[in-house]
DNA sequence: CAAACGACCTGTATCGTTACAGTTTTAAGG
DNA sequence: CCTTAAAACTGTAACGATACAGGTCGTTTG
């Protein structure tokens, strides 16, 4: 038996290398490497020994030495705004991100961003240092700068969200025009008529589609749009309560309200109340929400879910996916509101 | 100007290395390293110069190289039970220790495990292969083997909740007692006497710390201590509703509840409405709470809030002062329940 | 004036992995 | 019997950074 490059003996105590294999089966570490790795010109008696040993002594590719060499990181970059933050999306997305990459070599890494006019820098910041092999975001606009910019770069990402650039690319959405529309429908069957809609921000994609969704929702089952954009999504609850109260005691007071979120539901609800309204007699409010907690304590609101951990994992399987070569247009998918009973 | 080590002109638009700025200098690339690292056996002169060009190039350091020679991974993991998951915490607490971490190097890995038998496996995973400087994990016990592992392997970590094993480490926690006793005297105040308590599971340390402060309130206040450990705070939200609908409709019924955690209150807030009492008048709820809904919805509990993104943060500074080798008797810190007028 | 010193700078080896360009061995082809 | 080819394996270099052990060159010291 020749000795192979493994001349040093390798240290006992420590985390095993491919010099370790090497050393065990009395080959190259080349050779290893390429066993490993399943490579042609590796017969199949030397790649059954060496994953023997290596599973035996529970090798595990040294992360750093791979990226070094490669440029390959495994790990996958979770761009979240801290807006997502306060609306409790990004926990459940979170987990449902993990649930794929537990069964993969990724890593997952969080990096928030501050305000709205910052979305573009963590972006920069892995494009430009590489330090992840594709890239989840949210919030998408209709133009959006950061799926230009990887657009351009060819670089892997997935958006929770859509845009509108006429240019293909992963995404898994929630079906905002769907749950508007019949959120529209479930009020005009209660007997309302006079609508409106807590939207979300104007300059985001699925303030389009919730838009669309509700005012053909008004249209096919004859109801009448008020207005209320003193207030979206992103202000805080005081604000929403202000302005729905105000609202619900001038000249064009609404006898039904759809909500874009759960935790603008909640404020509506407050302010409902406030001005003397009962939920269910003089009023109806049909919310989405991600968590449960309207339904617990306010069963009269009516709700339909969005799930965020489905989006999650989604989301997950399509930056994969994407970095596995697989086309864009291939990854696009979308989830519809689930009714809740 | 003798040539240095960087012999090769550097490629022209690729990420700017050491070689490039020792290219630039016409330094050698150990002058650059070290001139970076504010070495004492380099020149100021020569330093500000590096620190010029490495600026105008926007140098960062590769994190692979760096990872792979020195062992150091700039890498932060937070290691999530699903369970915290469900009560919404890590969500606020990723936030919270992303402020910190965005400050410095340190990148943020989040890995969450299944059930409560699989803790360690995350913590070996880390501790085996070196992917992470530090660890944050939570939901800490009495006597806990993932901070026995730690210790013994002198791994910087730091936990959200304390241990009982005579080990100082970092940890941050909240003051479950003294929100336990707090309450018990808040519902002593509005004369209620017949007290329960919807505790966490007691293998998790807060368990003792909130079963002791509502003992010590039932003595201090004058109380009567109900059982109730059909359930806790671990369990689904319909389980909770269902054991409180049963003790609430029994000969041990309560006329005051304290619940450690607000979607345990929005449970028990159902089960109590279920059995026709009214809040405020029948019986009266003080509940933990970390996000604000509880106040918004139902105003009549009395809730008291834990700040998640406090913690994050709090947690943060604290691995990295381990880290940097602060000891750890000096890192233990704890905050407050936060009262809702 | 030689030796010693201090201030500054630099080459080499190395971390673990893989791309690439071989080398060895055996068998087939002419 | 020599050439050619295929199969199986291996050494070297390189990714980017840093520890370490030198270098060089004035300046001080005995």
């Amino acid at each position: 038996m020749s000795e192979g490059q493994a001349t040093a003996l390798p240290a006992p105590n420590e985390r095993p290398t491919l010099k370790t294999i090497a050393f065990m089966t009395g080959l190259g570490i080349t050779t290893v490497s390429r066993a490993l790795k399943d490579a042609s010109d590796i017969s199949a008696e030397t790649k059954e020994r060496v994953r023997l040993v290596a599973r035996q002594i529970g090798y595990q590719p040294n992360r750093a030495g791979v990226r070094l060499r490669t440029g390959k990181t495994n790990v996958i970059s979770l761009i979240l705004s801290l807006e997502e933050e306060i609306m409790g999306l990004s926990s459940p997305m979170v987990i449902g991100i993990s649930e794929i990459l537990a069964t993969t070599q990724y890593h997952l890494v969080v990096t928030p961003y501050r305000a709205q006019g910052n979305a573009l820098d963590p972006v920069r910041y892995v494009l430009e240092t590489g330090a992840a092999d594709g890239v989840i975001i949210s919030r998408t606009e209709p133009k959006d700068p950061r799926v230009a910019l990887m657009m351009e770069r060819n670089f892997p990402f997935v958006t929770h969200g859509r845009t509108e650039m006429g240019l293909a690319h992963p995404y898994h959405d929630f079906d905002n025009e769907r749950f508007a529309y019949e959120a529209v429908r479930k009020l005009v069957e209660r007997g309302r008529t006079r609508l409106v809609l807590l939207q979300p921000p104007p300059y985001l994609t699925f303030y389009l589609h919730m838009r669309a969704g509700f005012e053909k929702g008004i249209r096919d089952f004859g109801a009448t749009a008020l207005p209320f954009s003193q207030v979206n999504l992103d202000a805080s609850l005081v604000d929403i309560r202000n302005a729905a109260e105000a609202l619900l005691s001038g000249p064009d007071a609404p006898d039904g309200i759809v909500s874009g979120s759960g935790s603008g539901a909640v404020a509506l609800v407050a302010a409902l109340e406030a001005s003397g309204r009962r939920l269910g007699h003089d009023i109806d409010l049909v919310s989405k929400e991600s968590q449960m907690l309207l339904q617990w304590l306010r069963p009269e609101v009516v709700t339909m879910r969005e799930d965020i951990r489905l989006a999650g994992r989604e989301l997950a399987k399509a930056v994969i996916a994407r970095i596995e070569g697989k086309p864009p247009a291939e990854l696009q998918t979308l989830s519809y509101p689930i009714p809740i009973e």
